[in-house]
DNA sequence: CAGAGATTGTTTATGAGTCAACAATTTATA
DNA sequence: TATAAATTGTTGACTCATAAACAATCTCTG
């Protein structure tokens, strides 16, 4: 199977380690969310719109989620085909959406919830609270070095003419 | 990956914290390949093809990234476009490609890769050795617990009829 | 050897993400 | 107040991922 050469340098190691754990999470929770036929970003969208009770912007989600504005046009549509959410109309800005739940959207995340967290503990249960606490804040700081490293590139113009 | 909100659950946490410091990561590393007009995951298959004399089948490609067979058709598509690589047909078997980097593409890779280096230690230098030697033992369990958290489903027929 | 079964790569359909550009609208400022 | 600037949601073009079905081919087994 590997193909994959060794590197004998244990930080490249760790980010293939880092990344093939949340390739591996990510996996695992499509497959376990399609028992309701959702995706894993489908079900963010109404864990987020079942602990708002006014509903959300699009643009509010898509900051909740890290994810670019036009990405939750489609994700939305598909919820809103299948009578999960709608969409209705600001009172107070006229270019916003607020998107709320249906009765059967709310339905639906109240029975999906426990299961969730039923997983999310097999998942991390054999890791002790203190190394937990460890990899939180740890993390944060990776991530946010990982930003800093790219800042330099992250701002040129992508490439001037094809 | 569902990353939603705090749920005063720490493990709960630690799975948002590692979602999203793969989520950055990937983010990073897209604007950091950008500036070769590569994608991460093509980058992936050049470094593999790289380092393995013979070339690779497309299915021991798709082996080694962990992704579907038929991902690997488009990916090879844009690169063999861009001269790259090309498809050879295997002497042994007629169903096969072998698939090789070209001058170009080789030359790519080695004038990428010291970049490359250079990043993932600026992103992972603050930890030390001792630290990403435990991640990498201690994500390896938990890529395992999630795989095996969701079998009871991963068989399951798909969904019947929409 | 014949045939059953597995594997290889492609196609098609779908979902999820990016970015850039756009019209409509709000907000801030000069 | 008029206008410049920012924000909202959509679209279109692109990348990357899945799954299912298919023809061609290889491999194993009776």
């Amino acid at each position: 199977m590997p193909v994959v050469k060794a590197e004998f340098n244990p930080r490249y190691e760790a980010l293939i380690c880092l990344l093939r754990a949340s390739e591996a999470l990510w996996n695992a929770s499509r497959i376990f969310f399609a028992q309701w036929r959702l995706g894993p970003s489908q079900f963010n969208v109404l864990k987020i719109l079942h602990d708002a009770p006014d509903g959300c912007t699009q643009a509010e989600l898509s900051r909740a989620l890290l994810v670019h504005r036009s990405n939750i046009t489609g994700l939305l549509n598909r919820l809103e085909k299948r009578k999960l959410l709608e969409r209705r109309d600001s009172k107070t800005d006229r270019r916003a959406y607020r998107v709320v739940l249906t009765a059967a959207g709310r339905r639906l995340v109240r029975r999906t919830l426990p299961h969730y967290h039923r997983a999310a503990l097999a998942v991390w249960g054999r890791l002790s609270e203190k190394r937990v606490r460890q990899i939180v804040s740890e993390f944060g700081q990776v991530s946010r070095d990982a930003e800093q490293a790219v800042r330099p590139f992250s701002n040129q113009p992508k490439h001037a003419r094809t």
